[in-house]
DNA sequence: CGGCCGATCCACT
DNA sequence: GTGGATCGGCCGA
């Protein structure tokens, strides 16, 4: 059911980006288990992509586990308040990486609920990458953790995803990536998919 | 060192 | 639509 190893060391990290829609991702953390399905993702695509904090080679204590063999999470504080999720993907020294930035809430609900300071969960609550994150708990102790590992981790439970329910657009946030900015590396899917 | 600013979110108006 | 929160990364001196 997890995604395997080498299902991350795949070398497109814009198709694997499309394809981690509708799968789900989960944390176990204190004996909780809180998972949702992946609704929208963002492709980094290496020392190529203006917009990648790998841009140009760059290596510093933050993005070194960008280098390492996909299959690693990269989580980074972002605007000293919100802990972002990325998937590290490809080969090692390629510093590919997917950003996850919206679930739909599916299993543990009511801890996503506490961990929100909600009395239940909406669609609403999840739909931002620094949403996701705190329904999921995933903060700096999860940076740089084996995705086939205990801890945090993505299965595929066979949702079947179409063509059809894909939006692609260009990514969020990332004005300063001049050409880079207007590449369609962000997917969406569509509004209002039936999934069940 | 100092200073700028970000792969965001929410509460305002 | 605007601005504040909040802090570590990054770069240049």
């Amino acid at each position: 059911m997890k995604l395997s190893k080498s299902y991350y060391q795949s070398e497109n990290v814009v198709d694997i980006a499309r394809n981690l829609l509708g799968k789900v991702l989960f944390t176990s953390l204190n004996n909780k288990i809180t998972s949702g399905i992946i609704s929208e993702t963002e492709a980094y695509a290496g020392i190529r992509d203006r917009a990648s904090h790998a841009y140009n080679g760059r290596r510093t204590n933050r993005t070194e586990v960008m280098y390492r063999e996909g299959g690693f999470s990269y989580v980074y504080l972002c605007y000293g308040i919100h802990y972002l999720f990325n998937v590290v993907t490809g080969p090692e020294n390629q510093p590919h990486a997917v950003l996850i930035r919206s679930i739909l809430p599916f299993n543990g609900i009511d801890e996503m609920a506490r961990r929100l300071g909600k009395k239940f969960v909406s669609n609403k609550f999840t739909n931002g990458p620094g949403k996701l994150s705190k329904a999921l708990g995933i903060s700096m102790q999860l940076n740089n953790k084996l995705l086939t590992g205990n801890k945090i981790w993505i299965e595929d439970l066979h949702f079947k995803i179409n063509e059809g329910d894909i939006i692609a657009s260009t990514r969020i946030g990332v004005g300063y990536a001049k050409e880079d900015a207007l590449l369609p590396y962000r997917f969406n899917l569509i509004p209002d998919l039936q999934i069940f």
